[in-house]
DNA sequence: ACTCCGGCCGTAAACGTTTACAAGATCCCC
DNA sequence: GGGGATCTTGTAAACGTTTACGGCCGGAGT
């Protein structure tokens, strides 16, 4: 922990500047006698340089963050696991934010961006990009890619870059599944409509029971919260009240252990007497007992497009800001098809 | 994304100096109206100061790096989700870094302290602290927290401090239970003998059973890798030689899931036919079928611990080296209770 | 021998802060 | 009104780099 040695120490030991010892260590021309001295002097020296005082002069951090809402959850982990592989080639550092899906602490890393400790931002907001949030965009003076849905009225100048999903074609993709199965009462356990995704599976799933000619029933949607034990609630709810449900939609794949848990103790079987389909398609899927078909909305695909994007902004502070859209696809697992059957229809 | 204000914009637009700038901006006194004045410039121009120069300054960061084998695991989930919170409160940014369990970048991440860029290090090496790791820890210029083993020789110097856990003790709280619900013939499936949880966890069940009474037999041990497949292939040899087991306690919740896939796929019941007793206490616990009872390795405590331990350290640099012990718990759940049983036993 | 050119190198400035030091302003007291 | 004490302020240096600029030197061309 002592105080480690500078480009002025290793001048002093080869008898040269400090501008030729920078030259030297950063692989400029220099006489081969100056360069030899230089690097004899850093090696005896075990020199490091500081990159802090790099980064003043530079005006460039080498450092990127990513900010999402919980670190626990298995869709930002599959992002994190893309994201950094892609960062780490490019020679930045990936600092990660948990922003506890708190909408204030959001804020607060956008606007530290402007503190400049870090050169680009991929965030994951939970319920959306308010207009604080674009605010917070303009004023920063770092990239900024969203996961995620944009403002319709988003700024032209804001520069931002977006990743997103398509929720609504997932949730079709796992309704036509269940349909082509033979279900033609399937159920559907929401998250909250006042978030990007609640919403929007909400309206994907009306519509594509209609675009499949079933009727839309009040009694088979339930809205929860996006966890297991509230799932399980939810799912305990719409049973008592629809006891002749053959499938449920999950708009999560957290809600879908829970609903699993209410079959299982209710003694249904899965998938004999209730399909059952959960989305985010995360690691969770292949531990369940029986094993969950899930809605993919690509996580990883999302993680490393954001990557992508964020590197080339870099590159190009002044390109069009680009979007990219991921599919969906649907992963089949043993929660929708029985031993034996082969995998009917969708996909 | 425009170039920003700095103290210099700020002291010309309030007709100061920069050092006075500096002074109200930090709260050292000054006349009132020039507190006024400075406050509504900065305000004005919107000046958030730049933390690079600060840093370099002040020759501080306020950002500590957390390296971990791997983001997807949840032991280090949850260390996270402590640690966190704790750095945040006192003021200071958390990197996270996952080293893929590859000791290299382990030793990357190590000498990268030299570079200056975060003023602590919380590190958690998956093989144990090898010599190279130590020579690093002594090299690096900031003060480092091991979640793990440290080597007997390791050199008071270094003040390097450490916490860590009992899972010779965990292993005997999982066979004492076992043994107080009946179990005679407790099978173990163990992950590589060269990590140093591997073989601590061998020897624990060698001395577990001693202590029971039991008899040791080869034949009920099974060394495989700390993934669920490598766990399930580990179960099925182990089945097939010794069909009498009434109880597998494995050596982490994932080597039990296969575990668990395992006994299902041969009708065996659970814990009815054979007991089974996972390691760790993930969140993967609670939701297999039947859920699992697990040794909890206090991973929470174990970050929190590190935490303190670091800032702790950041205040006073001389301090005495420190060490702290996590004891294990155990948490019973479905996979060694039958339903209506009361648990037995240990604890 | 003079000029010109090119290759290396050192000096110094810059990045945006904080802070030691000294000078200027203000005040109080005699 | 002079003198000291106290408060406030500005100048400048420092943190550790990178890099523009100009100087020096040696060689080549005339």
């Amino acid at each position: 922990m002592t105080e480690g040695p500078t480009i002025t120490t290793i001048a002093q030991r080869a008898g040269v500047s400090i501008a030729s010892v920078s030259r030297v260590l950063n692989g400029l021309p220099a006489r081969e006698d100056t360069v030899r001295r230089v690097l004899r002097a850093a090696d005896e020296l075990g020199y490091v340089p500081n990159s802090v005082a790099r980064s003043l002069r530079n005006r460039r951090t080498d450092q990127i963050a990513f900010a999402m809402a919980d670190i626990g959850n298995p869709v930002y982990v599959a992002m994190v696991r893309e994201i950094q592989p892609v960062l780490k080639e490019a020679g930045y550092r990936l600092l990660i934010h948990s922003t506890d899906g708190d909408a204030g602490d959001e804020l607060g890393v956008l606007r530290g961006l402007r503190e400049r400790y870090v050169d680009g931002l991929i965030i994951s907001p939970l319920r959306g990009v308010t207009r604080e949030h674009v605010e917070a965009i303009v004023a920063a003076r770092a990239p900024v890619v969203v996961i995620g849905a944009l403002p319709e009225d988003m700024p032209r100048d804001a520069l931002v870059d977006n990743v997103r999903t398509d929720s609504r074609a997932g949730v079709r993709l796992a309704l036509d599944h269940l349909y082509a199965i033979g279900r033609r009462r399937i159920g559907f356990l929401n998250g909250p409509l006042d978030t990007v995704p609640g919403a929007a599976r909400a309206a994907a799933y009306r519509e594509g029971l209609e675009a499949l000619g079933l009727p839309y029933d009040e009694d088979l949607v339930e809205v929860g919260d996006f966890y297991r034990d509230s799932g399980a609630r939810a799912a305990r709810a719409l049973l008592a009240r629809a006891p002749g449900v053959d499938a449920l939609m999950c708009a999560n794949d957290l809600i879908a252990l829970g609903a699993l848990d209410v079959l299982r103790e209710q003694g249904r079987d899965v998938p004999g007497d209730v399909a059952v389909v959960g989305m985010d398609d995360t690691d969770l899927a292949s531990v369940t007992w029986p094993t969950l078909t899930s809605v993919s909305l690509g996580s990883a695909e999302r993680g490393r497009a954001a990557a992508g994007l964020l590197l080339d902004r870099l590159q190009n502070d002044r390109r069009e800001p680009r979007a990219v859209v991921v599919p969906p696809s649907l992963t089949i697992r043993g929660s929708t098809t029985l031993p034996g059957t082969p995998p009917g229809g969708a996909r």
